[in-house]
DNA sequence: CACTGTTTTCAGTTAATTCTGAAAAATCGA
DNA sequence: TCGATTTTTCAGAATTAACTGAAAACAGTG
């Protein structure tokens, strides 16, 4: 193997052993992270089986991996004329990316959280005393909060890149 | 205690135990979020053995996530006249709890995966071959994507509340 | 300085999450 | 329908994260 082949495995396996420590910190699990970026630095579509020669991982966890990224849809299944394996490739336009993450936390995390607000702002609508007031008002106003920028999160999703960078950087540059 | 007063208490008590539960999901420990909760709706500054007691947690518990909440700023510390124990009260402000939140997790989530993002583009550079451009393109493109998105936060988070609502409606609404 | 109340630390435990590996189920060609 | 290959499931093992409780350190008070 030539040096610079050498030195760019050597940078790609590097890249998806720390994308994968990253992983952790964003709430999602070192294996996914990895996958992720071990087949968004792949230059062909791979096999599970390759995943997990890769990763040194177990089919187990290579499977449920691979399944939940292909339902977060930041991986499509490829099928190869001739083969009956399945193959993965990744998603890998940035702004793609992008707004899958961004609705998936939506879902995942600004939902729930409306949820749970609106339920206890609606609850405390009535109660009459200072301390009522204070619990209603505090719900209503993280309620409000949160669905203006879940409105915003979607709004923003829905934009073309291009004109995502447009927008802001004639805004706030 | 009247009727009116259960009703508080125990939506107060229920949504404290759900937004706990909810902190999972955004990668904060549920105790924390639960604390966080407790003190945002509480009438008044409360201690550690308060916490302790309305929570049925540790010593031990209540003291870390307490101080973990003053290090993000999500809550601060109150020294009253005449007493030795800290209390503790909450940022109760939505926009400035937003901030913060933003500030922490662009520190914690944005700006190592930038570093990383940074440098492996750097390290593959030099790399003649179709797949180290690729992979160096790659890297370039998450990394200035990325690096984008960090300013755009920065700039969100320093707005004023009503100039912030003000320009989103403007523009998307 | 000695006493009391309070905060901080941390070794050991418990709980939650993730991973393995093997078995079962599904798919496909002949 | 059979056999070979591939995918899926899941009970138990391993790992990681969170929590407890008690002891040590610290900070005021007389």
């Amino acid at each position: 193997m030539t040096t610079e082949a050498t030195k760019l495995k050597q940078a790609r396996d590097e890249f998806v052993s720390q994308w994968g420590a990253l992983g952790t910190q964003w709430g999602i699990n070192r294996t996914m992270a990895q996958i992720h970026a071990l087949l968004m630095t792949a230059p062909q579509p791979m096999t599970t089986d390759e995943v997990m020669e890769d990763l040194e991982i177990s089919r187990g966890n290579a499977h449920t991996n691979l399944k939940e990224l292909v339902a977060w849809g930041l991986i499509r299944v490829v099928v190869k004329k001739g083969e009956r394996r399945e193959f993965f490739e990744a998603e890998k336009d940035v702004w793609q990316i992008f707004t899958i993450v961004a609705r998936e936390r939506k879902r995942r995390e600004i939902e729930p959280a409306l949820a749970i607000l609106h339920k206890y702002a609606e609850e405390s609508r009535e109660i009459d005393s200072t301390e009522g007031k204070a619990f209603h008002e505090q719900m209503r106003q993280l309620e409000e909060f949160v669905g203006f920028a879940s409105k915003m999160a979607d709004r923003v999703s829905s934009l073309k890149y291009g004109f995502a960078v447009q927008l802001a950087t004639k805004l706030l540059g």
